[in-house]
DNA sequence: GAGTTTGAAACT
DNA sequence: CAGTTTCAAACTC
């Protein structure tokens, strides 16, 4: 079915291929110990900016979560969207609910499960409003009144705002054995109001469907003022192996949910939005309803009576408790649940929403993770796969849906998109047009609104990639479309009334993983049909479905078993192609046609554990440059981070790391980029003068600088030949430097070639000897190099294949403290051998003269960036001006007073003054000419720029000498003092 | 090899 | 963002 989804190239893995690295953390896809019932789903955004308008943004996106055996969990997150516009209903501007309960996978989880929920902005309960999160739904009601009906017989669990509001998550009797908790606001009419919001006296119902929502929270789930609010949630039984936390809202569901749950009365039929994540849990988000449940502007009007303010933001949830609190400044709530263990709920809940075939499979389909973004902008699914979704109206060539025939949905023309879901599972989202284009109307009618949901369009680029896997299950029907997002896909959806904004690519949302590759292709890129801004089809969305498939052929994908199985693993490149293809459902799982490879050693079996199984991401720019990311592990060659010393020994020719982000910046290079090209090159060759200057330096420095400036070994040099061979900086062409097959593959399992390339360019010098970090932490150079511990006297080491889930968190955890963790804090900007330390160093005692220092280490002078002591690592500051020039006179003056010698000052100027110096010097001048010429400046002015160039190479070597002079009186007086 | 020093990383 | 603590490497003895 699926095979076609999946390029698994073996071709990308050739050496030969020309592998531009990557960063770090492209190398941070789900992990393989994902499993099936690790969801990790992450709702963005609720956008309603189209409150009153009906048009609404809304992204989804699935992500696989890392699934730790110990946490197994899923997130939803919920996003606000800042960009509301029309008053509403009270909205929660931006809510990230994260809560993450131990899977309840086979493997019952000792550890307690972890709820987190984190809520960033003002939440704003629709009451027509559902998000349906897997089993779980949470909707603000709006009906004023106390409990809900049936609060008694159901397990209930608050939410509390600070306005007093409440929230009632709901554990519906599960109809099966096991009972999940749900969560959900209900609007004041749900029959079976399994939460309720009330505020000021309004209470909000929520009925939980009775086959679909099954959540327990065993424990209390606290939102901190942080946002983030983690809870511990017993599993069942009591060894609390698994409670699947689910978050239920129940949706009216509109035509298309057959869903026992009733929709509010008030709502005649909304029209939703139906995302499923690959582990079958859905989400369901009601355009109807001018606002999404979780987030809605805290100035928009209220029309359900939810009492919840934006500024009430805090929100409180306790399962045990029941209570829950939202603030404001949190705008992100994310929701992890574990994923439902049994299809079956799934199913029916999927069946129910979306009804088409495509919902069927997901009983064992991987978790996923899923991004709403209120701005609606974006969807992820399954890692990096994203969707954007963008109002602006421009954009869009809407697509004109009638009935899908995906089955059930109620509203006629379906988009689907299909996107890879874990394990091959593919996912699909629907669009639903809305038959109602809502100017921007007042906020109020949001419930009314069932059946004009707001408008949205989709709009997608032409897929530039032709494979595209048709699912079997997709329905081809008319009316129907897949969408599949390419290389250059863009989706856009536009509410009615809302403006399409046309999403460059499924970047953006990557970029908190720093996905930068997928950037590469400016949205007018890609596809020679710039149809998606152009002519994006309009449509709207009324369900936007998302579905997991256990794609058929994924079985060797999850047949292969493992974590790794469940993770996503494809590309998706979609060919621009005719309609009829687009018909097909595409697997989008990445922006630019990124592939996911999974490569096992030839005796790798299907074993999840088997080290040796690794999944590569394939890459494929759209000038056809193979990039590689590797799966498991880091990537070495993306993380070189070099923490001291490490740096000092990588020459930037061979591995200079070029990070996705960076390779799509020199795709799309621009005049004012070439700029900074110039002007980095300057800097390089600035610092090239320095080096020079301190491999003169007969002081300490001399011998590791020649350590320094070895080149790494040739042994990649027929693919890091062409590469290196353009030293022109402004070329936009991508340079891979090295195949990062070698490069990435960890160290055990890399081969022999790599590792004697490694040895070559950056032989471990050292093992680290962590004892408290675990190598888990930054501290740990192999950790921080992206390396696996291997023959190190760590203690309690975790940096390696055995826990590797705790080590995709550590990595997860450190680029959320600093996205550039893992990058390499040296890199030489450009083509040349000018080391820039990217952060400069912060000594204060050792003077930047021990290696202490990482400047010193890496054998670099300390540059402006520094923010060092007393720093005698530098040649040349930035900050030092001419008056050197004086006192370097003086200092010679002085050093001839000293020595009376002056053939010792000429010797020293020959000694400074070296070719290189010179040419380092020329080519500071030529670079601002070119510079200048490529702007047109006046020659006057170039001149006056090139002399004040000379000058200031003048300034830096004579501030050289005159350090170098000051040392040796240094020296000289010490040696006079012994 | 133990103890000290150092500065980055992590934490508050 | 600044101050403090933690950590592991570098260094000293």
């Amino acid at each position: 079915m699926y095979t076609q989804r999946w390029r698994r190239s073996s071709e990308s893995l050739d050496d030969n291929t020309p592998l531009p690295e990557l960063s770090f953390e492209d190398f941070l896809e789900p992990t393989q110990e994902e499993t099936a019932t690790q969801h990790h789903m992450e709702i963005d955004a609720l956008d309603s900016d189209g409150d009153g308008d009906g048009g609404d943004e809304h992204s989804i996106s699935i992500k696989e979560s890392l699934n730790t055996p110990q946490f197994k969990r899923t997130v939803v997150t919920i996003l606000e969207d800042k960009r509301l516009r029309s008053p509403g209903p009270a909205v929660l501007k931006s809510h990230a609910i994260k809560v993450v309960t131990a899977g309840a996978g086979s493997v019952a989880p000792i550890k307690p499960q972890i709820t987190d929920i984190k809520v960033l902005n003002n939440f704003k309960p629709l009451s027509s409003n559902t998000v349906k999160i897997g089993n779980t739904t949470v909707a603000p009601t709006s009906s004023p009144g106390g409990t809900p009906k049936g609060l008694n017989s159901l397990t209930m669990t608050q939410i509390k705002t600070p306005d007093g509001k409440i929230l009632y998550l709901q554990k519906s009797m599960p109809a099966g054995a096991a009972a999940k908790p749900a969560v959900a606001a209900s609007t004041p009419t749900m029959p079976k109001a399994a939460v309720t919001v009330s505020s000021a006296g309004a209470v909000h119902h929520l009925v939980a469907p009775t086959g679909l929502q099954k959540a327990i929270l065993s424990k209390a789930v606290n939102v901190g003022s942080t946002g983030l609010v983690k809870a511990a949630v017993p599993g069942k039984g009591g060894t609390s192996a698994s409670t699947p936390l689910t978050i239920k809202g129940i949706t009216p569901l509109g035509a298309k949910s057959v869903s026992p749950a009733n929709s509010p009365t008030s709502t005649p039929a909304p029209k939703f939005q139906v995302v499923r994540t690959s582990d079958g849990k859905i989400i369901k988000i009601n355009q109807a309803s001018p606002s999404m449940i979780i987030n809605t502007k805290a100035n928009t009007t209220t029309t359900s009576g939810t009492g919840i303010n934006a500024a009430t933001s805090a929100l409180k949830l306790s399962p045990s408790t029941g209570s829950v609190g939202l603030r404001k400044s949190i705008g992100q709530v994310v929701i992890r649940a574990t994923p439902p263990k049994h299809g079956p709920d799934v199913s029916n809940s999927s069946t129910l929403t979306t009804g088409t075939s495509v919902t069927t499979n997901n009983a064992s389909a991987p978790s996923g993770k899923m991004l709403v973004q209120n701005t609606g902008k974006q969807i992820v699914v399954s890692n990096k796969n994203i969707i954007k979704l963008s109002p602006k109206p421009g954009a869009a060539s809407s697509i004109t849906n009638t009935s899908g025939a995906q089955g059930n949905s109620p509203t006629k023309g379906i988009h689907a998109v299909q996107i890879p879901g874990k394990g091959g599972v593919v996912q699909y989202v629907r669009v639903l047009p809305s038959t109602k284009e809502v100017a921007s109307t007042s906020s109020a009618t949001a419930v009314a609104r069932s059946n004009t949901s707001p408008k949205i369009t989709l709009v997608r680029s032409v897929m530039s990639s032709a494979a595209s896997s048709k699912s079997p299950s997709t329905p081809t029907s008319v009316g129907t479309k897949v969408v599949s997002v390419g290389n250059t896909n863009k989706i856009i959806m536009k509410t009615t009334g809302g403006s399409i904004v046309p999403l460059p690519s499924m970047q953006t949302l990557v970029s908190k993983r720093a996905l930068g590759a997928t950037n590469t292709r400016p949205p007018s890129v890609g596809s020679g049909n710039s149809g998606s801004q152009e002519s994006p089809r309009k449509q709207r969305l009324n369900d936007l479905n998302i579905q997991h498939m256990a794609a058929a052929d994924d079985a060797s994908d999850s047949s292969e078993a493992g974590p790794e199985t469940k993770r996503p693993r494809f590309v998706i490149s979609v060919p621009q192609s005719s309609q009829k293809q687009q018909l097909q459902k595409h697997v989008m799982t990445r922006p630019s046609s990124i592939q996911r490879v999974t490569v096992q050693s030839a005796n790798s079996n299907k074993s999840s554990t088997n080290p040796a199984k690794k999944v590569y991401n394939l890459l494929q720019s759209p000038k056809g440059v193979k990039y590689m990311i590797c799966n498991s592990g880091i990537p070495q060659s993306s993380t070189s981070a070099m923490r001291r010393g490490y740096t000092g020994y990588v020459d930037g020719k061979t591995r200079r790391p070029l990070s996705i982000a960076a390779q799509q910046h020199r795709l799309q290079i621009t005049p004012q980029q070439q700029a900074k090209n110039l002007q980095a090159l300057q800097a390089q060759a600035k610092q090239r003068i320095r080096q020079q200057q301190l491999q003169n330096q007969p002081i300490a420095v001399q011998p590791k600088a020649t350590q320094a400036t070895v080149q790494p070994s040739q042994a990649n040099a027929n693919t890091i030949a062409n590469a290196n061979a353009n030293p022109n900086p402004q070329s936009a062409k991508i340079l891979p430097e090295k195949p990062l097959f070698e490069i990435l593959k960890s160290p055990q399992l890399a081969s022999a070639p790599t590792t004697d390339a490694l040895a070559g360019m950056a032989s471990r010098r050292k093992h680290c000897n962590c004892s408290k970090s675990q190598c888990l932490k930054l501290y740990c150079d192999c950790f921080a190099n992206g390396e696996f511990c291997q023959d190190c006297t760590c203690k309690d080491c975790f940096n390696n294949l055995d826990y590797e889930v705790e080590r995709e968190r550590a990595i997860r955890s450190c680029l959320d403290r600093n996205p550039s963790a893992f990058k390499p804090k040296i890199t030489a900007p450009n083509s040349g051998d000018m080391r820039l330390h990217n952060k400069g160093c912060n000594c204060k005692r050792s003077g930047c003269l021990k290696n202490y220092c990482e400047c010193y280490e890496a054998k670099i002078p300390c540059s402006s960036i520094c923010k060092c002591v007393g720093c005698r690592n530098m040649e040349d500051r930035p900050d030092v001006d001419m008056d050197s020039m004086d006192s370097l006179k003086d200092g010679e003056d002085s050093n001839k007073a000293k020595d009376g010698n002056d053939e010792q000052s000429q010797d020293d100027s020959d000694r400074y003054l070296t070719d290189d110096v010179v040419e380092a010097t020329i080519m500071c001048m030529i670079s601002r000419i070119v510079m200048h010429e490529k702007q047109n400046s006046a020659l006057e002015d170039t001149e006056r720029e090139v002399m004040e160039e000379l000058g200031e190479s003048l300034s830096q070597i004579i501030s050289f000498g005159k350090e170098k002079i000051d040392t040796n009186e240094l020296v000289d007086s010490m040696a006079l003092s012994s």
